[in-house]
DNA sequence: TATTACCCTACTAAATCTATAGGGTTAAAG
DNA sequence: CTTTAACCCTATAGATTTAGTAGGGTAATA
């Protein structure tokens, strides 16, 4: 299931995609406009800070902006900041990578080809979707 | 994240299509075998036999076996019965839709855009993937 | 200098996951 | 026909994650 977190996230990203660039929206606004809870949506957005993807400016008229052109950013960023490693098993994952305990022979395990497969076809659709063309709809 | 009664659940089919089909496996050997906990497993396999994948042999000699050839079982089968549905939020499942409260207009929103361009690309692989396929590594 | 709006920490109710416990039932073997 | 291997089923519980809520601190602009 997509998290609640990501799925606002998202959301609120698109709603900025939206507007004009560089200038600053509330937090308030955001959270009117696409119904989502004000405290919950300020901790997503100051993820989204912090990972880069956003800029904010404080005081009277502030508020939180992309500090990317849309084209250029892509669902896999997003989706790694705010729901976490694409792959659904650490035994495939490219940037955190763990060994299962129980599987002798990663080789061999079958959960393992399969979700190397799905990885692969979820970083496919992630790497050529951008902001842009999920807000251009 | 790809639940571990989802991980079992396919090593256990695996650790069946693997073997002379139609001969009953018992529960312990395949978690002797998978390093899976027993009492867990059990469920999971209940699970699998009432959703028509596995039949079942009571008392001495007994155990669980394969219903079809693994070429004829899809993975998107396998998902369903384990892990639930493909998509990962309801307003883009086939077999379970649902509205999102929150939402307007399904058609302007990025989620449900790029959530559908997920779940294709995973009914995709499941589909095109065999039980078969994953055993004959 | 007052106000707007971001920043940060801590807490919590609910749900889900991952089992464990304990016994009941069936059917094959001897 | 009795023993026993093995499936069948329900209930419970600890751990973790999710989805917030509460409350105040800080910075910058008008």
């Amino acid at each position: 299931m997509l998290s609640k977190k990501t799925k606002y996230g998202i959301k609120a990203l698109t709603y900025l995609a939206r507007q004009e660039q560089n200038v600053p929206v509330s937090i308030a606004t955001i959270s009117e406009m696409e119904n989502i809870s004000l405290k919950f949506l300020e901790s997503i957005l100051l993820t989204l800070r912090k990972s880069g993807l956003l800029g904010s400016k404080k005081g009277k008229g502030g508020g939180y902006y992309l500090l990317k052109d849309p084209k250029d950013i892509k669902m896999t960023t997003v989706m790694r900041v705010l729901e976490g490693p694409i792959a659904m098993i650490p035994c495939v994952s490219l940037n955190y990578y763990e060994k299962c305990e129980d599987c002798p022979n990663e080789a061999e395990c079958a959960v393992h080809l399969l979700m190397i497969r799905v990885r692969d076809s979820n970083l496919k659709i992630y790497g050529e979707t951008s902001l842009a063309d999920l807000a251009n709809y």
